[in-house]
DNA sequence: GTGCATCCTGTAGTGACTACAGGAGCAAGA
DNA sequence: TCTTGCTCCTGTAGTCACTACAGGATGCAC
């Protein structure tokens, strides 16, 4: 009563990967092909052939990539998460390295959220010869003529 | 006592306008090459001679890549903001929706910066078989073997 | 057996740069 | 005058993380 596409219960093709993991079809043969996911076996007929270890680390990897970390990061990790779970340590300094990245980035962006929030609230629309938005880009203040 | 490097006191080369505006040179040469950026008149020798207008574009568009404006949206701020300030009304949506991404992007970014801070608090670093930063971009909780 | 969805490979395009090769111009010093 | 060395030129290719498309093969249901 599920699963109606599955041929063998536990393998299925490129599509029904894509369908479980969101990842687009592209996509996964473009990791395949940068040797972010292994290579599945084939069919007869040469279709790649999934099960559910591929699913796991291309979930993996998509959650990676949804939390900004680079496929270069998302690597190291699936390395450091590989057979026998080295070095929790090394994990956690690529994730709080990235965290301070975050950080960074978000008070950056309420930097400007502030800015521009501000330079918009003082825009009243209409035809005006002066307009905010465009001061807070210029870099001279004075010069409007 | 001071810009010796300009030679005729208001035009100056390529090099001087990267300095003055921040923007590497290469990125200027692409800028004119995709039409960001006016081509300036050239130098017996075929340099490029600038002068203090192209300094205000490029350090606009600087400013605006800053903020994360595409240069598509900033090419049409420049359009607006070009021989008579068109209505201000177009700039103000311009910019209204682009504060819409950046508070959008904020609250992904927090909403992140939560769960890895989380996430790394409760990583002892060592090599513990469980990891829970590998952990929290695994789908399954409980599988780890 | 026919139709059609799905799959295959390979290539090229995206945005916003960045890097490099290979050569020309130019200014200062010996 | 010549040389050194910096800046500049064009053109092309590489980066990242995809995405899109062409042109063809496969597989499965009816």
């Amino acid at each position: 009563m599920e699963a109606i596409t599955h041929s063998r219960g536990d393998t299925f093709p490129i599509g029904e990967l894509s369908r479980l993991t969101g990842v687009n079809i592209e996509t996964i043969r473009y990791y395949e092909r940068i040797g972010m996911l292994p290579a599945p076996p084939r069919s007869e007929g040469g279709r790649r052939v999934y099960d559910h270890h591929h699913t796991r680390v291309l979930a993996f990897i998509r959650r990676g990539r949804e939390l900004g970390f680079t496929l270069d990061e998302i690597k190291a990790l699936l390395a450091l998460g590989g057979p026998e779970r080295a070095p929790c340590g090394d994990v956690r300094e690529i994730a709080a390295r990235h965290l301070d990245d975050i950080r960074m980035k978000i008070a950056d962006l309420r930097k400007l959220e502030r800015l521009l929030g501000q330079t918009i609230d003082r825009c009243e629309g209409g035809t005006a010869p002066e307009c905010p938005v465009l001061d807070i880009l210029s870099p001279e203040p004075g010069r409007r003529a």
